[in-house]
DNA sequence: ATATGCACCTGTGTGC
DNA sequence: TGCACACAGGTGCATA
């Protein structure tokens, strides 16, 4: 297979969107050897540390993966950089480093003279590097929704637990890690299960059902690349597909595609969750 | 432990 | 056309 060119990834960030980006990332640049880094200067969630160009500069990357929302880039000599993308993160892989496009926040530019430039407009995510093979940031993470140690019987018992709601349990890093807004509301409404129900109540065979209903969602959303609304991409980065298949997430006010009724919208925890009132009880 | 509110930011779409 | 407002896929903190 040839290597990818130019491209860009939409800025789409739950764990199928940045599955994606990293397939594209480990073929783009895999072997490659960093030979700069430079960095806007402004604070993304925290401030970029300096140690970001400094480990990278002059290291390989040896490989490309991802853990929760978190691209991680291992180096050799050993090391590691994180990308996190936050709500607005992309990452664009070119030939050059010039021209910077907006929004650039950091640029890594290897020995062939091509880039991976870091675009963040609202600067909500995170760019992070470290000596060695621990890595601090993944260490509180909760388990992959597609790992073998997920399932329905880890998740009754850790739900059985929790005094949350189910919807904000989901969205819980520490417990689960990738599943974001879209894939909560939808991996709810495939389980049946209404978002707002107490963690408690929710009985073994509803919890087995709903571990299978997020795997299925997120194995979807990845098979299509990921959900796109309204984001630019090149070439190998095209759009991800996954918007046909919604089922409830900004659908409000359109028909339920099981029951006819209408999709309604209420806010947890300052976010919205989209839900059908007859099919999720 | 959890719930809530808010803070961090810019961009886009809507309605007036 | 301009303006005000709501809203956006994430996380982390302070407060109760």
């Amino acid at each position: 297979m040839t290597r990818p060119g130019l491209w860009m990834s939409a800025a789409m960030p739950e764990m199928p969107e940045v599955e994606t980006i990293v397939r594209h990332l480990l073929r783009a640049i895999r072997g490659r050897t960093v030979s700069d880094v430079r960095l806007s200067g402004l604070p993304l969630r925290r401030p970029v540390d300096d140690a970001f160009a400094a480990v990278l500069r002059g290291r390989k990357i040896a490989a490309v993966r991802r853990r929760g929302k978190y691209i991680v880039l291992r180096l050799e000599p050993p090391g590691f950089a994180l990308i996190h993308l936050g709500m607005s993160g992309r990452v664009l892989y070119r030939e050059s480093a010039y021209p910077p496009g907006p929004h650039a926040h950091g640029a890594i530019t290897f020995t062939d003279g091509s880039c991976l430039e870091y675009r963040d407009p609202r600067r909500f995510g995170l760019l992070a590097a470290g000596e060695g093979r621990s890595i601090p940031e993944l260490r509180l993470l909760g388990r992959e929704p597609l790992g073998r140690s997920f399932g329905g019987d880890w998740l009754w018992r850790s739900m059985s637990r929790s005094r949350r709601d189910v919807k904000s349990f989901l969205l819980d890093q520490g417990e689960i890690a990738g599943l974001g807004n879209i894939y909560a509301c939808e991996a709810l409404f495939h389980a049946k299960i209404h978002p707002a129900r107490p963690c408690r109540t929710v009985t073994r065979q509803e919890a087995s059902r709903l571990a299978r209903s997020i795997r299925k969602v997120l194995r979807a959303a990845i098979r299509n690349r990921g959900t796109t609304f309204s984001d630019f991409a090149a070439s190998d980065g095209r759009p991800g597909g996954n918007q046909r298949f919604l089922r409830v997430f900004q659908r409000e006010g359109r028909r339920c595609r099981r029951c006819r009724c209408l999709i309604r919208r209420m806010r947890q925890s300052n976010r919205s969750t989209y839900y059908c009132p007859v099919c999720q009880s």
